[in-house]
DNA sequence: CGAAAATTTGACATGACTCAACTGGAGTGG
DNA sequence: CCACTCCAGTTGAGTCATGTCAAATTTTCG
């Protein structure tokens, strides 16, 4: 399979991994696929899985009182997404969840996941480091909603993943950075001019 | 020890542990006091350790281009605190953390810390637990500052930590929120009419 | 008690939003 | 292949949330 060869090597970046091992690691995970434009997870169902993408594009975001998205991430291929709170609390979900490209994943549910940590101790480390790092992203994250203006963090939204700005339509980009599309739209061409 | 047996309760919060180990465990980690105004990481230093406050009041915060600051966290007795960025990575601290108010705390350093995941495996999934609760409280963080204004998140915050509410200063709760001082005093006095 | 810091208050400035009209592709059906 | 619709993006005028600055007042603390 090659989905799964991706995924050991994300793991690999962490730790290293023996053939058995690898071979184990495999029967904890589904191979699923999803339709642009198709959900993963709705706001009040139950995140039973978390998500590594093998190719395409998925988002997670909220929906306030007005009706306006929020985008807490974007993944594509060699990112993990779920909703965190859910997926470890078995609480309703707040986030939705869906693709914004034709995309093909990996699933493991929680119980699967705390079950791959007995089996496989350091796998616990490879989990605890992703979530350190995503801790870290939304520190980060958040440290520049409060000091920087939009303009700034547009372009460092640009330079630190080139990728996803020619990728995606401005509107998800827009709702990633916390500003309308509108005023997106005019920060680009000030820019531009 | 009084100290110790604070953070023994929080770790059986999410895990139970045996007198044997519990005895290892405290080899892990060292006792500080701090002063009230007195640096516990300075921007540019490396974070060493990471630490669990026993009682008193910590703050991380991060000083912009304009020198305004921005608070990521308090933390009182009960809670963790460091900055993890430049704790896991060995980088250089982006973040400030000082005492708000006179400080006791128990230390560990990352390499005390991987050791004893080494030694007293659970410990790894308490730590991954209690990074996962953090990821999450930031990613709501983010997103109320993303959908709500100031006056709701004020009162969001007010609710969550009533006790933070009383014991510390306007500045340092505008500082939290994300806005200035003086629109936290204005809040707070349409509200009081 | 006195100096320094925190908070309040008001006038004004500005970054970002709203709304509405317009433009220009990207599907879709005939 | 054209006509039509439908989004995404653009542009401009007006508005609103929050910031800036400065002066007055209160609180803290040596």
């Amino acid at each position: 399979m090659e989905e799964f060869n991706l995924l050991i090597k994300n793991i690999e970046k962490h730790l290293s991994l023996n053939e058995t091992e690898k071979e184990e690691l495999r029967q904890f995970f589904t191979f699923k696929k999803l339709r642009k434009r198709q959900y993963f997870l709705q706001e009040g169902d139950i995140s039973h899985y978390s998500a590594f993408v093998i190719n395409g594009c998925m988002r997670s975001y909220y929906v306030d009182v007005n009706g306006f998205e929020h985008i807490l991430q974007f993944a594509i291929e060699d990112w993990w997404i779920t909703d965190m709170m859910s997926f470890t609390k078995k609480t309703e979900a707040k986030l939705n969840i869906d693709a914004l490209e034709d995309t093909e994943m990996l699933l493991i549910t929680r119980e699967q996941q705390l079950k791959l940590f007995e089996k496989i101790p350091k796998l616990e480390k490879y989990f605890r480091i992703i979530t350190e790092n995503g801790l870290i992203s939304y520190q980060n994250r958040l440290l520049e909603s409060m000091s920087l203006h939009a303009p700034e963090r547009y372009a460092n939204f640009i330079k630190r993943y080139p990728a996803l700005n020619k990728r995606l339509p401005q509107t998800q980009i827009a709702a990633y950075l916390g500003i309308t599309p509108v005023f997106l739209s005019k920060i680009r061409n000030i820019n531009n001019q």
